[in-house]
DNA sequence: GTGACATGACTACATGCGTAGTCCATTTGT
DNA sequence: ACAAATGGACTACGCATGTAGTCATGTCAC
C-alpha cells in the first residue's frame, strides 16, 4: 500500500490523535495546507480504500483511526527510501544529513546514545 | 527538479559512469528492470529536459552525462524524506533504520565513527 | 546504391495524484 | 415545518509517471 505525501499529511494528524471526524482532520490541515474540506474528504476516501484509515459512524458521521501505525509505516518507509537511494547503506544517509546541517548537536547527541545501545544490543 | 523513481534508475547507472550512449544505459537496465530501450530513452529524454543530464553528440548519437550530483541528490533527497516523513529529526529515522534490521554491524561501527568525527567538528 | 538496422523525435495511453465541484440526504436553528 | 448548513458519494480534470509504439532519417554491409 502506497500513501501519497498528501495523504501523509491527513495521516499525520490522525496519529496525532484518533479517531477524528473529517472536519476535525480539515481544520487542522488548513493553515498549513490552504486545503478545502473537499480535498481533505478526498484524501481520507482514498486513505479508506487503501485500508490505511478505518470508519466508524458516528451518527451520520464517520470518526477515522488509522489502521497502519507511523511506526510502521516509519520502518517501512525507511527501509523503501534508503535501499532505493543509498543502496541500502545507512551510514552515508546519516553522513549526507550532517553535511547538509541537518543534524543539530542534540540530534548528534541522540545518535550517540542510540548507537551504543545497539552495540550493547549484540 | 523532481527525478521519478524510474528516472533514479538512469541515473545511477549514468552515475556509475559517464558518458554513455542510450543503448548503453539501456542494456545495463534491461537485465533488473526488463525496460524496453524505448521505456529508457524516454526516460533520458525526460531528464534532459528537467535539466538532470546533459547531450553530447557523438555522430549520429548522443553522450548522456549527468549535470546533477549524486551526491548532491542525495542530499536534497535525504533532507526532503526526513522532513517529510520524521519531521527532520534524523534520530528517528536511525532508529527505525535499526529496528528493521537494516542496520549490520559494520553500519553501526560507521555510524559511531561518523558520530565521533561529528562531534569533533563541534 | 539499396535494404536492414539503429537512433532520435514525437505520440500514446492507462494510472495515480492534487485539488476540488456537484448531488443528495440529513440535521439543526428558528 | 422549512431553509440552511453539513456530510458522505460520486464525478472531474489536468499533470506526472510508467511503459511503450510509430515515424523519419542516417548509417552500414554488401
Amino acid at each position: 500500500m502506497q500513501i501519497s505525501p498528501s495523504e501523509l499529511e491527513v495521516m499525520k494528524v490522525l496519529w496525532d490523535k484518533a479517531p477524528q471526524t473529517a472536519a476535525d482532520v480539515a481544520q487542522q490541515l488548513a493553515p498549513d495546507t490552504g486545503w478545502s474540506d473537499r480535498t481533505v474528504k478526498t484524501l481520507l476516501a482514498r486513505l479508506v480504500e487503501k485500508g490505511a484509515l478505518a470508519t466508524e459512524a458516528e451518527g451520520r458521521r464517520y470518526l477515522y483511526t488509522p489502521l497502519v501505525e507511523q511506526k510502521a509505516y516509519r520502518s517501512q518507509a525507511a527501509k523503501a527510501f534508503v535501499d532505493k537511494v543509498f543502496g541500502g547503506r545507512a551510514a552515508p544517509l546519516v553522513a549526507h544529513l550532517a553535511e547538509k546541517e541537518g543534524l543539530t548537536g542534540e540530534d548528534i547527541a541522540e545518535l550517540e546514545a542510540l548507537i551504543e545501545e545497539l552495540k550493547d544490543d549484540r
